[in-house]
DNA sequence: GTGATTTGTGCATTATATTTCACAGACTCC
DNA sequence: GGAGTCTGTGAAATATAATGCACAAATCAC
């Protein structure tokens, strides 16, 4: 994947440029219109940038980058350095205690469809809050480590290490490590554009 | 070191890619004159880059990574970044047997003086013949493998693993590798701009 | 000292990146 | 069907990157 498409006077870092802003743009689900103002350049400038087609300025490259919480160096990146272990871990949470903690491990997005595969952590006595989700999520949870507490609207589950939950997640949640160690897990969120998908 | 300006809108990034180029340049020896030259590019603009005062194109940052030897992430990449482990190995030489090469390891770049710490490796029966350096040039072998034969204008020396030699290399020389080994040894090369120093 | 090379600055000109708008196609939702 | 959002395209206007030249200051060679 990621062969370029040599318009006019297309750079190769122009094409770097033009992959990774356009993936961390939808994995992060911004629209091209909300990401340009947010960068503070114009819609019509990103467009051109995503394409491949415009040899931007440090500055406007810089702007994008920070609007997505990217270094500079990320959005420059070729694919080939360090190619799937990638600019990831992104959207990181980071607790009031310091072993409490989350990043997005992976993440892929499909026409229909994406799957992101996260790392959470929870210190003792911890626990996390979270809005629901869009229509349509479902968590995958799997304890790596500890015990975890899974607050759902109607009922609760406790999970011990090894132990795996799915539900879904367009309700309010709440994770709750009751234990007296650290507990570690992973959590996959599969999504869908608006509501596409039936019941199983 | 590498506190930023903070000129009109000097960004972190165009700092960083002023001093990478203009090291860069330095270590390799080119006036802005020639860089720009064989960038294609105006010296106006490198010595507004070189300022940190300018805001560049991507395309205007590649050429110069290019006439450099440098990729463009290696000019982009803030000093933090793998700090003291840069963006050398520069200058490789590669001789036609694979285990024959020579590379730059560290270049420390003063006002008067400029210090390179090259590895080197000749691959058996191999050798190496080299022009004078500029005059004044001292270097520095340590024979890290194997063993070594340096012939000099007047003199020739062999040195075995562990053994160290220092030379006036203003002269042309050459390294052998006579034995059935591969050969390898570090090389210090002490340069003045133009005969600053004095003898010892 | 003079002469040559390198580097930094100011300014007018040119090239082009960037903006703003208006519009068309593709898609989802109602 | 129409109304909504998201995305790509075109063209004109504006901002600015990039050029070229002339000149001063510093350094090194002679």
């Amino acid at each position: 994947m990621a062969m370029s498409k040599e318009a006019n006077g297309s750079l190769q870092v122009m094409q770097n440029v033009a992959d990774n802003l356009r993936l961390a743009r939808l994995q992060q689900g911004y629209s091209q219109e909300v990401l340009a103002t947010r960068a503070g350049i114009s819609r019509r400038m990103l467009v051109n940038i995503e394409a491949g087609e415009s040899n931007a300025s440090i500055a406007t490259v810089d702007k994008l980058a920070s609007a997505l919480g990217l270094s500079f160096v990320d959005v420059v990146r070729p694919p080939s350095s360090s190619d799937k272990a990638r600019a990831l871990p992104l959207r990181i949470w980071q607790g009031e205690q310091a072993d409490s903690h989350a990043s997005l491990l992976e993440s892929v997005v499909k026409p229909g469809v994406t799957l992101e595969l996260w790392r959470w952590q929870l210190a003792a006595g911890d626990s996390y809050h979270a809005e629901a989700d869009a229509p349509g999520c479902h968590e995958v949870l799997y304890v790596l480590q500890g015990s975890l507490q899974v607050q759902l609207a109607q009922q609760s589950h406790t999970l011990q290490t090894g132990q795996s939950l799915t539900f879904a997640s367009d309700q309010v949640y709440s994770y709750h490590n009751r234990d007296a160690v650290a507990c570690a897990f992973t959590k996959n969120i599969l999504m869908y554009p608006h509501g596409t998908q039936s019941a199983e």
